[in-house]
DNA sequence: ATCAGCAAGCGATACGTATAACCATCGGCG
DNA sequence: CGCCGATGGTTATACGTATCGCTTGCTGAT
């Protein structure tokens, strides 16, 4: 091949280069490129053309390095997990999300990131080597179950606008983020199953209990107290890591009176399985000898059985981070801010009034 | 507050702020911190420590938008499709290839952006205002239906480097794609129905035939060809733009003799649930009396029947697409380059030996 | 005594953009 | 006629990093 020849990868062209082609300077094409109704550019309609001609001709492209190091925004959101989004065993959970964020994220006019190069295998960082890859962008969506809490404080320590996508605590400040109101919906739980005449009922707690599962207890304690039982009635079992309930277990349980179970649900529902599996066992049957509901949805569409449960709207919660994100950006010194949203109750077929079993 | 006190938003320190505090200057700290087995930093053993104690004191870290302003490379790809990937209508034909692409990004240690900023209403367009959007990245997956082909040979002339999920043509160039062999494809499904006995076997083609369609034209004809029948025994029927086959089409076909169709799908299913609906009007059983094959898979999960067909490798098709453009990007003078992926038969239920229905 | 050679570190510069501050031109007006 | 304000630009500079080439001080050989 000749040298000079076309086809050779070219450098992409700079605003200098666009400003020679125009005849103007490059200050006056960073006004053209930049110009928005508010603050709109004081030039003469045919420089404006002239340059944007040469945009045209040239094929430029802003260059969001360089834009992102004047401390400009360069209109790119980012989208980080803290696990892998798309191995098949994860995608039922996270794909929700992902479509609620990029719909939010389309429609604001935004672009969006998604990191997705640190660790394949293995938990995802956001710092590597030290540096933080976000910076790219604007801001970032967060998301996932195993959080690196040194991680977050450092982003809150170095500034970084962002957005949890469930209720995240780090001490000494305050995060932003949209969650599932675990509170209510549990409290709601846990008072029909009062109504229903149910009197001993057990949480059955995660292993290692985040916020989620602290909300989840809170509400499990509010909604005895609020029908009236106090919160001396509550019962609970704190699963062992394994994250399984064995029939010795239920077997005990029952002994004790427990006519009604409500679980954290586990990220592979392990949770669920296990407890059908011991009740199957100890020839109980559900829900005419034991009621059991999930403090949430299972991640895995091909579930056996039709839970009583309720629905993060998890669409939502994609949507609503991204609004917020942007409102924290346009506001620019915006202060950190919390939303909740509802959960939708899903009567389900595990739950019934106690007793019916023996009455049969 | 006290002025000065923490909460205040710091400016992040800057190699000069270490550079001040270690008492050396900022090209000595740059060293110090780009230092690797390969290049090592010719500094004294005092030196390097006092500049890393200054790193951590102060709690530095890289500012990515500097350090990818000298290097032309931001380690980014792109994906961009022609229609919008997330309304539910679209998502289970696009999930599949995002899918690939993601994991194979994800693998060799990019991040992915997807571009959707543009035409969250309408089709998408790569240049808005005459500026190539995708040139943030080093390179870009591309994918859609719908392809604008003016902006695709725009991006050929500037010599942006990028690949097409699909074979996709621009006159006077070549492109690179990864695509499904659809010639293989139907060739050995039209193979399989001559085997089977069929003799007459009817082509029904989209209204607006892209390479796909083309590619499906050829393979049958050549499994025509290959099994004895000679082109000359080639029926074509191009559907009307409604993508509908009537009853009437149904009885003219059938009485001119034909025994089997084989059809392009269409994106929402149409030419196959008209087909049935034609079928069952004109009271025909498929596979008994017609026997039908569509070229490809429906995109909709909620199909009715077990469609005799093939699948294409959707998320290999990312993955491949994604290795594709990263080889191009290394060998940095890269020509287009072509890759084709064998479809997986799926039996189905709708095709049998011609003849079934009048011996029964 | 002179100088080559080397180790250690520094100065200068480039990357591409955004923007504040400044300057030239010109019509209108007292 | 001289000054003013508006219009339509330009110049200069900053952002934070990486890197090339230069200086400086020293050792050891001639």
């Amino acid at each position: 091949m000749s040298d000079g020849a076309p086809g050779r990868r070219r450098r992409p062209p700079t605003q200098i280069d666009l400003a020679r082609r125009a005849g103007v300077s490059q200050a006056t094409v960073s006004q053209v490129i930049n110009e928005t109704p508010d603050r709109p550019a004081r030039l003469s309609p045919e420089t404006r053309a002239r340059v944007l001609d040469a945009v045209r001709e040239l094929g430029y492209r802003v260059n969001p390095a360089a834009r992102s190091l004047k401390g400009a925004r360069n209109r790119l959101l980012g989208l980080f997990t803290f696990e892998a989004v798309f191995p098949t065993d994860q995608r039922d959970f996270y794909f929700p999300f992902l479509l609620g964020v990029e719909e939010e994220v389309a429609e604001q006019g935004y672009d969006l990131v998604l990191f997705s190069s640190a660790g394949a295998s293995g938990p995802r960082r956001i710092y590597v080597d030290g540096v933080n890859r976000l910076k790219l962008t604007d801001g970032a969506v967060l998301l996932g179950r195993h959080v690196r809490r040194t991680e977050l404080s450092e982003l809150v320590k170095e500034d970084f606008p962002f957005v949890f996508i469930g209720r995240r605590e780090v001490p000494g400040a305050r995060v932003s983020y949209v969650a599932p109101d675990y509170v209510s919906a549990t409290r709601d739980l846990v008072r029909r199953l009062v109504e229903l005449g149910h009197r001993r009922i057990l949480f059955v707690k995660a292993y290692q209990g985040a916020e989620p599962t602290r909300d989840r207890e809170r509400g499990y304690r509010r909604g005895l107290k609020d029908s009236g039982l106090g919160v001396e009635a509550a019962i609970v079992h704190r699963l062992p890591s394994s994250g399984v309930v064995t029939a010795p277990d239920l077997g005990a349980w029952v002994r004790d009176g427990v006519t009604a179970i409500v679980a954290d649900p586990s990220e592979d529902d392990s949770v669920a399985a296990s407890i059908e599996a011991a009740a199957a066992e100890t020839g109980l049957s559900v829900p005419d000898d034991l009621s059991v509901a999930l403090l949430g949805d299972p991640s895995r569409t091909e579930t056996t059985r039709d839970w009583t449960r309720f629905d993060l709207p998890r669409p939502e919660l994609g949507r609503q981070a991204v609004r917020l994100l942007i409102q924290l950006l346009e506001a620019d010194e915006g202060e950190a801010r919390q939303v909740l949203l509802d959960c939708t109750q899903i009567p389900g077929g595990t739950v019934a009034e106690p007793g019916r079993g023996r009455r049969r």
